[in-house]
DNA sequence: CGCAACTAGTTTGCGCGCAAATTAAAAGTT
DNA sequence: AACTTTTAATTTGCGCGCAAACTAGTTGCG
């Protein structure tokens, strides 16, 4: 193994604090970008980033949304979101249509192209899951601890 | 509770495998977002970002160190290291000398102003963890499964 | 010695993530 | 109807994260 930021906690890290709490933070930061990583080399045969394989996943759930229930539906920025979905369009994945009720609203919709990656992109998920070592319900425990830690860090109090 | 990518799943989420394995990624995706925007205002205080406040962290374990030890320590990759390293030398809160053994190697040392932030830095950590419900056995078992899944990913085979 | 192979660090290019400022349309107010 | 306020989306600016290309020392090997 080799020593990394936490691996080694020597005696006064119990006088600055837990240090637990932060070593959670580096994990958590480390284990977001190796999934990015991970996934980079997969999606690349779909031709997708990992938020813009986000987005699709959120429309093939749920089609002809708005941009925030994108936003809501895969908690990216607004203006993250914008230039993502411009891509998307480019690739010709999606349309971006003005709603006629509200013309502030745009209304996103998948392609015919955007809907045949469907089974492709989520098959690709088996692939990374086939990598990890945790049981089943040591993954959804993360899972579950995850959501929690965001609705956590996300309240305003 | 607002619906998310994940929140519900229906019948033919089986069907396209366990579903489990990609919401799981989403998760972690968003809670590693969510801890750096939580992170954000506390190490403005410092004027520091996240990845500044990992680097100045692996320097108060381990002073003295070349680019390379401190992109095993962070995790982080040596292209976004050098930037890094570079914004905080202008912040003055390290130096970068050239090893007089290796002229390749780069030492980084924290100055006075860099080791004056530990206290100060640390000590922002009780203020995220005080947002975070997690019972402390919780938070130990997420790091522990973070690590694991970042060594199963970052793994070639 | 000379030269290929390797290593440490930098640079480049692109796509985020997000705060802050901006634009334009809708809703509320008097 | 004329205004303020709110909301939806875009734009701008900055700092990553990383693959790929590059530069410049170092090592290995005949």
């Amino acid at each position: 193994m080799t020593d990394n930021l936490h691996s080694k906690m020597n005696a006064d890290d119990t006088q600055t604090s837990s240090c637990l709490s932060d070593s959670v933070c580096f994990a958590l930061y480390t284990a977001g970008n190796a999934l990015v990583r991970a996934y980079r080399p997969l999606l690349d045969e779909c031709g997708l980033t990992y938020p813009q394989y986000l987005v699709m996943q959120a429309l093939w759930l749920n089609d002809g949304v708005s941009l925030t229930q994108l936003s809501q539906a895969t908690r990216l920025d607004l203006g993250s979101l914008t230039p993502i979905v411009k891509r998307l369009e480019t690739k010709e994945l999606l349309i971006r249509a003005i709603d006629a009720e509200d013309e502030r609203k745009k209304v996103i919709r998948t392609t015919a192209e955007g809907l045949a990656l469907k089974q492709e992109a989520l098959a690709l998920k088996q692939v990374l899951l086939d990598k990890v070592t945790l049981s089943e319900p040591e993954i959804e425990s993360l899972r579950k601890m995850c959501m929690t830690l965001t609705l956590d860090l996300n309240r305003k109090a």
